[in-house]
DNA sequence: GAAATTTATGCACTCAGTGCAATATATATT
DNA sequence: AATATATATTGCACTGAGTGCATAAATTTC
């Protein structure tokens, strides 16, 4: 008998629980031995499935890293597409990205930041992911502000996730004295007195 | 007897001659029958030397890629400290770009790129290579401008960067119609533009 | 409750990459 | 020219990531 709709099935949900799991398992194994020291097969007993099911989960050991910052593409998109069209895009993108990251904490920015530096693979597929969203923003401006001329729409939007990047690296060089927003801001700012100072 | 002082000793040309039999072996193997496909094994039998001795000349087997478009933070660099101290870094990293990018021909660029696109290990390494060059250009902008503020240094050698990267996208999309400078002074103005439309 | 789907697992395999020890080749020394 | 020393090449055995396939277990559908 089925009590409440919930409408996610078993099925789903011990899905989700599962990948949680190996999350958990992948983190917590990270932070003890490193990311090369830490086998599958360990992360696969640490999380009660066998090494085989792990992919079925993620294509490979680097995605449990990977899927921590996955979703920039997406959100900063959806931030970019609830801002008012008749905005100059660089004003809107500016309101997005500072609305995307008032939620997050710097302490978990910095712990992830240390984790994807301790591999050349996890960096590289990083560096890869942020191309990803590049691409993901760049549809949005354009389908937002179809008017705007392309070029300049795909150098704002590689802008933009510059200034995610050059911030991240900031607030972890900084280890966290200013917050992302206001590392964010210089960025804009270094941006107009760049194009200007000629 | 040593008859001419070609200051270059035979351990040194051999070695400069098998590196560049690997290349040439990998390229013409990753040509016809891609990347992945493509193993250890089949390309040191090709280039005539052992898989094993494959791990001395290069790290891995993106390496042989990568290799090919390594160099541009060197080249940039060197390219920005030959410009005049006095100009304004915008400017001198356009002229510093120009000036770098000329001699290349679209076709090789072209064919390299394809390459490039074959495997996501190596698109990946690619990206993360950029992230080098930039790091290597706001090292040689700090140097040789130090009064300049450090964000705005930052964010110029993201930029130069996003800019080659975007022109040799553009560049791939329109297969070769426009030439790569003219695709570089588009990112400039595209810069300019933006910045100022607000 | 049976049939159809989806998920979990074991097994055998390929291939990239490393450590180590032995051999071959190039350079320096006398 | 013979010898010592440094460097390059190779083979071998090993680890670990990732894939294909076939089978068993669990979930959903009817």
């Amino acid at each position: 008998m089925t009590v409440m709709g919930d409408d996610e099935g078993v099925r789903e949900r011990k899905r989700r629980e599962t990948r949680q799991r190996i999350v958990d398992a992948g983190l917590k194994l990270f932070g003890r031995h490193g990311y090369e020291a830490t086998t599958l097969d360990a992360i696969a007993a640490e999380a009660g499935i066998s090494r085989r099911t792990f992919f079925h989960y993620f294509k490979s050991k680097d995605e449990i890293l990977i899927s921590m910052q996955a979703g920039l593409g997406e959100q900063l998109s959806a931030a970019l597409r609830a801002q008012p069209a008749h905005r100059p895009p660089l004003d809107a993108m500016r309101a997005a990205l500072l609305a995307l990251v008032a939620p997050y904490s710097p302490e978990s920015l910095l712990a992830i930041d240390r984790l994807m530096h301790s591999s050349e693979t996890v960096q590289a597929r990083k560096q890869a992911s942020y191309i990803r969203d590049e691409a993901m923003v760049f549809a949005a401006l354009r389908e937002h502000w179809p008017d705007e001329p392309e070029p300049q729409m795909r150098l704002l939007a590689s802008f933009a996730i510059a200034a995610v990047r050059l911030s991240l690296d900031t607030l972890s060089r900084e280890e966290g004295r200013r917050p992302l927003g206001t590392l964010l801001e210089e960025s804009f700012e270094a941006l107009e007195a760049l194009a200007r100072h000629r």
